[in-house]
DNA sequence: GCCGTTTTCGGCCCGACTGTTTTCAGTCG
């Protein structure tokens, strides 16, 4: 059992006794263990398996005898008892009504109760028949709510890629930042914290035109924006819309006296700001989205930025990226967070591809766009043959991109280092699809799981391993396999895989590409805690593709990554000295 | 159910919006 199944137990676990109207701290105590299920590097199974394992499951932040008790249940039988005592009250699909907007736990009581309504079509019906008028609380409105609700899920339920979620707030800032007096959008919550989706996105709006004695003008603005498809709520400081690709907005306009306490409130993450608040308390202060006020008299502390709410209480401002609840309250106490990687500390670029196989452009404008972007250096790395559908590189073709890469180096005349690389597949015994001759020429070799088949994970993990330890392997490409795999969890052993490569010094790659989520934050913080060294690239296929290098820090950054832990944040000679020497 | 320089009991984060309940409960972030 994977810690994200763990996760998804205890999380139900926490509905069910939502809906059954438990006490509300017992439900946050769930939820918190679900949380640090999905966050922790080490496998609960493995835990389990140990032999002190209820002292370590106590040893995590937010476990206690009752909740180890409960993993340790759930990784022995893959159940737990508890949540399936209260499923049999219900029905086991009650649960996908609290994914309806404006359902909540009370709702799905009522409706239970009033009507044993237990999933989504039972419910359309009921509303359709008119039989809700009669409950409480339910009038008109309400009934149309649900309906509309209904027909929302049923059209969208996922979340939205960071990319796109980015480009989405770039664009409506700009719409918004053409009314006058407006002067600042900045994206809050996920998107902010740099995570790989979002479920919906804020922006927090400021300037003089947000005062509120003159905003109802600024959020009429807002409400009348052309992308909008739908509005959801409107307020007197807020919007919450829908755009026409299922996108969630909510945009709030906020004076500029109380802009980085909303700021800090609305970045979250909801563990960070609870902590936060507790903190406040013990100082004697209430931190709301408004301020960090006193208690006693409601005198302002801090409002205007962050910085300043941090200081107050005694902490060193935190970096969105880290507001996990992962221990950066404690780090941020002691002065020890870590300066985190930025885009500029990354000096190259080491996998792109070119028209020579399934790429768009030529070495020569690949290394173009890579100087506009201050690189140092780069790699070209080209398929090998066993992709046949790129038109991929066999050995005679290989050596001859070696030695044209050669030659546009030696044009480059030390402006640019340009680095001979591949990309190579991983056969089905483990071995790598050219001949040692051509890859001893490289110095790059990508030895990448892209194309292995979903089989059975010790096979997988066998043959990974096999080419992870061939002598040639530089880095290990696509290191999870998400790419090809598309599902969870992972179909090999990836603890085993990144710890032989750490043994051996071969690098693991960090994919930038948003679509390719190769490793999510877990991963790196697990490929860190075991020693490997990490590239951060784009996997190039055209120019404009090294734009997303931006996204990959963002992830480096999420897991606490420095430009020391990062091997292309180092220049090309000591980068090529901390590659894996040649055989 | 967790937790502890006010500890083993008694706490545990805050405010706005919505709809309809003329005083507030439920949901959301």
């Amino acid at each position: 059992m994977e810690n994200h199944a763990i996760a998804s137990l205890l999380e139900e676990t926490a509905d069910l006794l939502e809906i059954s109207g438990a006490d509300s701290f017992r439900i946050r105590s769930y939820r918190r263990a679900a949380e640090a299920m999905e966050q922790s590097t080490q496998q609960m199974r493995e835990i389990v398996a140990a032999q002190n394992a209820t002292r370590e499951l106590l040893a995590i932040p937010g476990i206690g005898k009752g909740m180890a008790a409960n993993i340790e249940e759930i990784v022995r039988t893959g159940r737990l008892a508890a949540r399936e005592e209260l499923i049999s009250q219900y029905k086991p699909t009650i649960l996908e009504l609290l994914k309806l907007p404006g359902m909540g736990p009370k709702t799905v009581a009522l409706l239970w109760d009033a009507q044993k309504i237990g999933d989504v079509d039972a419910l359309e019906k009921a509303a359709r028949a008119g039989e809700l008028d009669a409950l409480p609380r339910f009038g008109k409105k309400q009934v149309e709510k649900i309906l509309k609700g209904i027909e929302e899920y049923r059209r969208h339920t996922g979340r939205f890629r960071i990319d796109v979620a980015d480009e989405t707030a770039a664009r409506l800032a700009e719409a918004i930042l053409a009314f006058p007096g407006i002067e600042v959008v900045t994206p809050a919550g996920s998107l902010r914290r740099g995570r790989e989706t979002v479920g919906d996105l804020d922006l927090l709006v400021t300037g003089p035109a947000c005062e509120e004695e003159v905003v109802a003008a600024a959020v009429e603005h807002v409400a009348s924006l052309p992308e909008i498809a739908s509005i959801l709520a409107r307020g007197q400081n807020k919007v919450s819309f829908l755009m026409h690709n299922g996108l969630q907005v909510d945009v709030r306009l906020l004076p500029q006296k109380s802009y980085g306490a909303a700021l800090q409130y609305f970045t979250g993450s909801k563990t960070h700001n609870v902590a936060l608040r507790q903190r406040a308390l013990k100082y004697g202060y209430t931190l709301s989205e408004y301020a960090l006020a006193r208690m006693k008299d409601d005198s302002v502390v801090a409002s205007a930025t962050e910085e300043e709410i941090y200081r107050a209480l005694d902490l060193d401002w935190v970096p969105p990226e880290l507001r996990e609840g992962l221990g950066e309250i404690d780090a941020a106490e002691a002065h020890k967070l870590p300066k985190l990687i930025e885009l500029k500390d990354i000096h190259g670029d080491v996998h792109m591809h070119t028209d020579a196989t399934d790429g768009r452009n030529t070495i020569r404008e690949m290394v173009e766009a890579a100087l506009e972007r201050g690189y140092s250096y780069i790699a070209i790395t080209d398929h090998s043959r066993n992709l046949a559908m790129t038109n991929g590189l066999d050995d005679r073709r290989a050596a001859g991109q070696v030695k044209r890469i050669r030659e546009v180096d030696a044009e480059m005349e030390g402006r640019i280092r340009v680095l001979a690389g591949i990309e190579v597949d991983i056969l089905g015994d483990g071995s790598l699809d050219l001949s040692d001759h051509v890859l001893a020429e490289m110095d790059v070799v990508i030895a990448s799981v892209h194309t292995l088949l979903n089989q059975p994970a010790e096979e997988m993990t066998e043959r990974i391993l096999r080419a992870v330890e061939n002598p040639y392997t530089r880095i290990l490409g696509h290191p999870t396999g998400r790419l090809l795999l598309k599902r969870e969890p992972f179909a090999f052993d990836l603890n085993a895989v990144l710890k032989r490569c750490a043994e051996l010094g071969v690098a693991v790659e960090h994919n930038a590409a948003p679509e390719r989520l190769d490793l999510k934050d877990r991963d790196l913080r697990l490929a860190h805690e075991l020693g490997c060294n990490i590239v951060v690239n784009t996997d190039a296929h055209h120019t404009t593709h090294l734009e997303k290098m931006k996204y990959g820090v963002l992830q480096l950054r999420r897991a606490w990554l420095t430009k020391d832990d990062v091997l292309n944040a180092l220049p090309a000679k000591k980068f090529l000295a901390k590659l894996r020497s040649k055989p």
